[in-house]
DNA sequence: CAGTTGTAGATTGGATACAATCCACAGTAT
DNA sequence: ATACTGTGGATTGTATCCAATCTACAACTG
């Protein structure tokens, strides 16, 4: 009867709440994350600690060794740079596969969020901006009947750097802007310009954010 | 004291154990995994075998829905059509970026296992040219300094498909000719019909195993 | 007879308890 | 002094137990 909730098992709630740690930075690269701390810190056991620090390995936030634990992963601009590659060059690939299976529905929300990111943009509500960010791109990739790289796309645009990019204010006027040329582009019906347009736009982030951490 | 072993841990030889069952198609597509079934079976308790499932779905050889359980993934002809593309072009990247670190053993030892394909195909020694292959592909891939393209790959090659088109008598002598075209490049130092040659290696691999399937 | 409700069995999710492993540091021998 | 050994504490890996959830089928109601 509910809508899309997913998040019955106690394993999603504590790999959500671990990954928005580390997205923020409360839990900093490097650091050793040991499951009865964690169970005891969050009040469960440490069984849906240790799913959930797999499922934050595979996403790429922690690193585990066997017999030794997880840690935080350090992450450099090298693995920033290779992020943001495959990003675009997997977003690109994914939304020409979906476009043309994208009901008028899915046209009016893309729509809708355009306007709301300009809002949140004009506000200063970041976390919102991000939200909806994220909504935007994996709405416009949901028609691409590819399974694995839907996934993929999805883990690098929930994993860390969603955030980062909205903490530089004048990017995201320039980001927005790119999302209405992207839907031109989907209501001209041309993939190829989609394509080419989704991959600049997630480079040129890529960019910026490197350029940022020098 | 002992070279590369990772696997003293009781959840990494389940792991195993169960993608070979997989694999080789032990364990048919569709057929659901009971914990407790596989946990008597394997002489272990349920614990490893929760921790080789997660794992397993990950690499995408069986779906696990909450409160319901896994079970082996069916493949249908578009997942390979997709498995095949994706791999095709992230060897391409890889390649282009390892190609310079690549050291004069790693040129020797590739050589080394073109000709021990050589020898497999003559012998009909499917196996061993599964392994070899494999071998082949990762050492060529190993310069990259990226890491999550890397982990990408060897899941794609590690995966159910290299196993096919080993199968398939006659693609193995046209893949190993390919394979001594890939080492000439590299001799040659040209990154961008190295990419080309690996891209065009896997598309046509992947191509006869969909024809095949029909 | 169709549809709903409820109940039992099966199976997974989570908690607790125990065993194996690692790591640091102290003590000893050379 | 240095290198080796071993011992204890910390932490992860595995097993077992209990609770939550799902599924199927039967009984009840309209």
């Amino acid at each position: 009867m509910k809508a899309v909730m997913e998040f019955e098992t106690l394993q999603n709630k504590v790999t959500t709440k671990l990954r928005e740690a580390i997205i923020t930075g409360n839990l900093k690269p490097g650091e050793r994350l040991i499951q009865d701390e964690l169970a005891s810190l969050m009040g469960v056991s440490r069984m849906p600690i240790r799913e959930a620090l797999r499922d934050l390995e595979r996403e790429g936030l922690v690193e585990i060794l066997p017999h030794k634990g997880a840690q935080v992963t350090g992450i450099t601009s090298d693995d920033i740079e290779e992020l943001y590659f495959l990003r675009s060059k997997m977003e690109a690939v994914t939304v020409q596969k979906s476009m043309n299976f994208l009901t008028n529905e899915d046209r009016e929300r893309l729509q809708e969020l355009v306007e709301k990111m300009d809002l949140d943009i004009a506000l200063g509500d970041m976390e919102s901006f991000v939200e909806n960010n994220k909504e935007f791109h994996l709405l416009l990739q949901s028609g691409c009947k590819w399974k694995k790289i839907k996934v993929l796309c999805k883990q690098y645009i929930e994993g860390y750097p969603a955030h980062v990019p909205s903490l530089i204010p004048d990017t995201t006027l320039v980001s927005n802007e790119e999302h209405k040329a992207m839907l031109k582009a989907l209501d001209e019906k041309d993939p190829i310009l989609l394509g080419q347009l989704v991959e600049h736009h997630i480079m040129r982030t890529g960019n910026t954010l490197t350029r940022l951490l020098e």
